[in-house]
RNA sequence: UCCCCAGUAGCUCAGUUGGCAGAGCAGAUGGCUGUUAACCAUCGGGUCCGCGGUUCGAGUCCGUGCUGGGGAGCCA
């Protein structure tokens, strides 16, 4: 007798199996009972018939509770009053264990109450969809780096010092009197990594300290960062605008069912194709104008801002050449325009906000000590920085893919807390 | 850090002008021979977030604290 998966079913009509999993509900009607399976590859319905069953099973079934783990035998039959398709009519159940009362019911709960219980809100059709949209979205951005012969570089998550001097950092311990800080970026060692390998990317968690309470913002987040030795800006916006396609297209060729689930319209992914919208930060002010809001030259979009403009395409937009003050020490700035930074932002569709940041770095080491200079920034923790000007710079650029957002996008959710599995929020450290 | 909203049964919520604490779901029990978050009946279930105040009387009004949610700034 073959043990299945719930995924496999169609393979086993007729045959004598057994699935191991958890009981998501129960439900009955007269003298037949259903049973709904969960295993993690889905989830089937399981028919028990009194009169047929025999009488054990049916006293097992009626001291089953919800998230109830067991193993059940039975046949597997081809039914079209089935969800799926197809059921198990059970010859027996042998359970693991009987669960105690279970918080979350089929029914609706308050987000408070939901992220208390994330452990078991994983267990959700809903946030299962959405995660493994997440698994397809880091899948198909590492195999579009890896199939153009980047490496793969891990950065540190411990680091001495800011990479974004602005942002707020963690701080901790490391052995004595000394201060370690938690990465907000792999970035600068990615720059290291480029000099070394000429194209090479980053996947890993990035902190950041901010006292942010929006639907965009998480205290840990994951980033997607590459880095190309012998690159200008436009090598780079050109590559964000590929990879950002090579995600939408594996997600909606391995994840079209959970897209559906999640009420996506598949047809407006679809359009996701070269080339997009790509405009200077001069001419997205125009459209904040054009739309009645006054913005002064020289400062940063806000979240209310970025919306705006986002709504005028139905793609992603790049948005290229920022006022310099508004960005890192570490962007070069345009040689025609010393007032702009070689920089791009790509925002998502429908007010998702800023799921790339990118931009070219400076390279010539007298600007860039300057840079760190007015930046505030310690030079003695820069100066390994300064030595990849020192030991044959060259132009070189790159960008980071926020995780979070983009699968915010991808599934169209209300809030980034629930693109990945256990988030971290300013106020919320639990589960 | 600032602004706005909320806190009542395990969960989601209602509670009128200040006058007996309510519903649906979940749970228990019973019924129903194909259910799709099944349905029907019955039952059990309360620190009305805490503290203080006004009042004959506070879930309701006032003050304060805590918790949760939404937003701003900042950012991916």
């Amino acid at each position: 007798m073959a043990t299945i998966t719930i995924d496999t079913v169609g393979k086993y009509e007729d045959q004598n199996v057994t699935i191991s999993g958890w009981l998501t509900h129960k439900r009955s009607s007269g003298r037949i009972h259903f049973l709904v399976l969960r295993d993690g590859t889905g989830t089937m319905q399981a028919t028990l018939i009194q009169g047929e069953t025999d009488e054990q099973t049916l006293k097992v079934y009626t001291e089953l509770t919800q998230e109830s783990s067991l193993t059940v035998t039975g046949t597997i039959r081809k039914d079209k009053r089935a969800p799926g398709g197809y059921e198990i009519l059970v010859s027996g159940i042998e359970v693991l264990q009987i669960a105690e009362d279970y918080p979350i019911a089929p029914k609706e709960h308050g987000v408070g109450f939901l992220m208390d219980h994330r452990h078991l809100w994983l267990r959700s059709p809903r946030q299962q969809a959405i995660l493994r949209i997440r698994h397809a979205v880091v899948n198909a951005a590492r195999k579009f780096f890896d199939d153009q012969g980047f490496t793969l570089l891990d950065a540190p998550i411990f680091t001495p010092s800011s990479c974004e001097g602005t942002t707020t950092l963690f701080e901790t311990e490391y052995f004595g009197d000394r201060k370690a800080f938690l990465s907000q970026s792999g970035q600068l060692y990615m720059e290291a990594g480029a000099m070394a390998f000429g194209k090479v990317y980053c996947y890993g968690p990035t902190f950041r300290a901010e006292k942010s309470k929006t639907r965009r913002h998480l205290t840990e987040f994951w980033m997607i960062e590459p880095e190309i030795a012998f690159a200008d800006l436009e090598t780079v916006m050109k590559l964000a605008e590929a990879l950002m396609v090579a995600i939408v297209e594996g997600v909606i060729k391995t994840r079209q069912h959970e897209l559906e689930l999640l009420g996506r319209d598949i047809k407006m992914f679809e359009k996701i194709q070269p080339p997009f919208y790509i405009i200077s930060y001069d001419e997205a002010l125009q459209i904040l104008k054009d739309a009645g809001e006054s913005f002064p030259w020289g400062e940063d979009f806000g979240g209310g801002h970025e919306t705006i403009i986002s709504n005028h395409f139905d793609k992603p937009v790049l948005i290229h050449r920022y006022p310099a003050q508004t960005k890192a020490f570490y962007m070069k700035n345009d040689p025609h325009r010393p007032e702009v930074a070689l920089c791009v932002d790509m925002l998502a569709p429908e007010g998702y906000g800023e799921i790339i940041g990118g931009g070219q770095r400076e390279d010539d080491p007298a600007i860039l000590k300057e840079k760190i200079r007015k930046a505030d920034l310690s030079a003695e923790s820069f100066d390994w920085y300064l030595d990849l000007r020192r030991y044959g710079s060259v132009p070189h650029a790159g960008f980071g893919l926020g995780i979070e957002r983009a699968v915010a996008w991808l599934c169209g959710l209300e809030h980034v807390r629930e693109s990945i599995p256990f988030p971290r929020l300013m106020d919320r450290l639990y589960p």
